[in-house]
DNA sequence: AATGAATGAGCCTTCATTCAT
DNA sequence: GATGAATGAAGGCTCATTCAT
């Protein structure tokens, strides 16, 4: 079947996000993720260059779907504000579906490892460079303060996002991340200036009736 | 001596730091650590438990320091922007100033690795408790908006910071962590809603009248 | 067609030569064999048993052929010098003509492995009887010392042709193997007592005036 | 105790002897050579940088000293053919008293390996100096033709010599080397044209009546 | 307390061979 | 007959840790 080999790569960045999730990638033999792919050690190496190639391949291709997803939700958005909270609210809502993904994101990618930094910093940069879109295309619309400086206005963002997934993933307790999202909105707005929402209403309202 | 003893403790932490840094945690040999420390192999394990204690004796002592250094740079503050600004600048100075520690910080110990992890948690929820009381004590002055969620607030403020250290551990350009304070501050007093430095002076101003 | 499958496997013959020439028996993958072949992998196995039986087969093949041609130059010599010129000319001169397989054979087929000995002996001991064949000849015929052991003056013949071979193999110089052929005769000549080339040219002679 | 050290090194290098010539070098595992040392496979380690090395400085040693053996023994010699004689003795016997050590020689040394190749030909070049120095010498006595090609007459000595040795490992009839000696010697003094031992004897004799 | 030689557990990767198509 | 994707066995080497001195 012309599937077949799409299928088995697959299957194994499946296994191995699993794999990851559950022993941690160091303690994760090459034999474990190919007995939970279904499929023998050497295939493995059909597929990928080498242990690090798996967690490498499987970063960037599900950060690059990732970043595709947000953009084409945040299409729909015609302000910063509901720009940013889909960016967050995706980003919170995959996270919880994929907890496993999430483990690994948070966790097994942080090694501090040159060449896997190295494979990292593209997609992670293009994460950056999208948070820094939605930053620029605020202050360009009268939204976001001139003065606000963007990488450091990226840097929070991501940075709190960030920090907020990690907490999520070790706490024990049963807490989802979006319910936070309201909170990390207003602190959001109020770091960019952002019109509050009543105001915001107000405006477009008139701009209709004008 | 009881010097000696603990000379030599400290200079395996000292020798640890610039060999993490160097190469990296997991590509050190522990043999490295000894030779950079003047000590034979054998003499680490008298003074630690294994490799990662090392790792973890090194994060909860100097984390520790960390704290000790903010809060008391804190102690004079006697408002919640002095003192959101005086953790910011200390944490900002203190990695710029010890540069191979900041590595290690940032890098070396976000190892995945449960008892490391469990090890580390003690001294960053310090941390973290350090950045909430400051947030309290904003509220209990009206200083900072009731509503806000102080985890969510605390979040915001380490994530930011520590993404910051991070970038710039990891740029190459000569750009220093300093020079950003002020547009992070603003960013902070923003999301916080904290008076404006002006309305600020008025009021100190008016209560000494008082 | 019938001729196809005998130049598939002449094609596979011909590349293994080439490829173990060129990388050495053990880091020859047979994927390599079959790609310079202009076959699948699997093919191989239609032809051969497993790699090393294309070893074998290579060698008992060509060092078959190569027993042949030397039989054939030494039929029409009429006495043991020439005979004894004729096989290390022959010699040489194929190995000279057929660089990768003389690389084959003086490097490869030396592969302390116990079935590979076993298969190369049977063609190894067909050289070892034609050198001794001549010994013999030249016994009876009265040219070489009657008490001369013939198996050591094989090993002599075949050890110094042999050493030459390898000599020449790995010397990196562009001398040939050809121009050593006088000063070998020479030795060979005098430690089997051949008598020299002018008496027997006498001898000859008187015969025919007998 | 200081020889301790020194101890350990020779027990793992006729461990490896022993080793390599019951399963042969690939097949032979490091902890085999370890367990058959009495040490730990890491120990190994210590002393050697790799497998590959084991079987270089085995041989590079144990080279060095058997051409230091023949050197002294042929001390006392004062004509060619004792020489070569006392050469090709202790040659034989040094095989026969040492098989393993022998097995490996011939056998698994002819490894088509290129670093082992280079690792060796320095010792086996000394060898070859040494066979050259003998024939020099003979010529410079006039106990050899001077016509005599000195590189092509060493390769006829060594590779004679080693050829028997080969044949010998490789034989299963209880057949000693030295038996061959005489035979050898026979082919050799044609060969280089060394002067008959009655004919020496006698010139000897002359000298010390004059 | 200090040493450093010795230990030995642990795993990624290769590649000859197979077999479903 | 031909293919080539899939298989899975097998082992050299590292290095944290120990312990006799």
């Amino acid at each position: 079947m012309a599937v077949s080999r799409e299928d088995k790569y697959e299957k194994i960045i499946d296994a191995a996000i699993e794999a990851f999730a559950e022993v941690g990638y160091h303690s994760c033999q090459v034999s474990k993720i190919a007995r939970m792919a279904g499929v023998a050690d050497g295939t493995i190496y059909l597929y990928f260059k080498n242990k690090e190639d798996i967690l490498i391949k499987l970063f960037t291709e599900r950060m690059g779907e990732f970043i595709q997803l947000i953009r084409s939700k945040m299409e729909s958005c015609h302000d910063t504000r509901s720009r940013l909270r889909t960016l967050v609210q995706t980003h919170f809502t995959h996270m919880e579906n994929n907890r496993s993904l999430a483990m690994v994101t948070q966790v097994e990618l942080r090694q501090p490892n040159v060449s896997l930094h190295n494979a990292i910093s593209g997609p992670l940069r293009d994460y950056f460079r999208l948070v820094e879109e939605v930053i620029k295309e605020g202050i360009r619309q009268g939204e976001i303060t001139s003065t606000v400086d963007i990488r450091v206005a990226r840097q929070m963002i991501f940075g709190t996002i960030d920090r907020a997934t990690t907490d999520w993933i070790f706490a024990r307790s049963e807490r989802t991340l979006s319910k936070d999202i309201d909170s990390l909105m207003e602190l959001f707005a109020g770091a960019l200036g952002l019109p509050n929402e009543e105001k915001q209403e107000r405006e477009r309202k008139s701009k209709i009736t004008m």
